[in-house]
DNA sequence: GTTCCTGCAAAAGATTTGCAGTGAC
DNA sequence: GTCACTGCAAATCTTTTGCAGGAAC
């Protein structure tokens, strides 16, 4: 899938110069990393990831950077790994895509479909609920597992 | 929804009556649990209602027969509450649904949707990976939050 | 100067594993 | 008797939290 947009990190850190944050090198490395990624990664992929790249970051700073980015709408959590959470930029406008993992490998390949959303949309038209976020995971093996 | 058709559980021992299998207690007392469930459980809430029940099994026991009977194709996971896993009877036939959650509350609601399901066919046709499984989890506010 | 951000270490929660004993076939 | 199943305890893995120091505004 195309890389997240390139003022993705631009608007995130645009976003935290309102009232209430303040600049930090730990967040800071956390957005950098994620806004060069094509798809998401877990926090402990982001701390190893940071480390190589020499600018090492705590782990619980990496945990909280996460969890508020998420609260901020500026990450999309995703569940795709067995047991640990992944995160991803999330497109400002809305746009989104899901997930393809292989059960075998682990890979995790994303897609796009507006069938699938418009299928969703009209489920979630009919909920009683108000439905704020949807997630589609499909599982499989891929072509050389 | 329909609660699992009433024979899931007889399908279930079946299927470990083949070699290479022998009766237990404690994954007996877990299919019967979750044969008379609505909707999904968490292990550490099957160990609790089974206790409740009077009849106490072993944390590390349940944890063996949710991941053997995933296996076998007899429950299927779904991670709905944030970090863990929850497990529901998988129906041989292959039909199912998915789950709405309440982000405030952590309710869980199913639904089935034919549209969606042609959708996520159409999605898994034109992959190049052979999908065997797919989870779909939307997540708002029910009316109560 | 205030208070947000960070790192460290400890804690918490979920799940897995080693091992010895018990029970099914 | 063999080997699957079980329980207990310990270990592992991910994530959260308390606290003290440091940095941004």
């Amino acid at each position: 899938m195309a890389a997240s947009t390139p003022t993705w990190a631009e608007h995130a850190l645009a976003t935290l110069q309102g009232p209430g944050h303040r600049r930090g090198g730990a967040r800071q490395a956390v957005i950098e990393l994620l806004s060069h990624q094509h798809c998401a990664m877990s926090a402990l992929e982001i701390e190893e990831e940071l480390r190589r790249d020499g600018s090492e970051v705590s782990r619980a700073s990496i945990y909280r950077a996460l969890e508020q980015l998420e609260e901020l709408g500026l990450l999309r959590r995703v569940e795709v790994s067995k047991g640990t959470a992944s995160y991803e930029p999330a497109d400002p406008g809305g746009h989104h895509h899901h997930h393809i993992v292989c059960e075998q490998c682990g890979k995790v390949v994303p897609f796009e479909d507006p069938a699938l959303e418009k299928a969703i949309s009209a489920v979630e038209q009919k909920s009683s609920m108000a439905i704020s976020a949807h997630e589609v995971t499909l599982r499989g093996h891929c072509p050389t597992c």
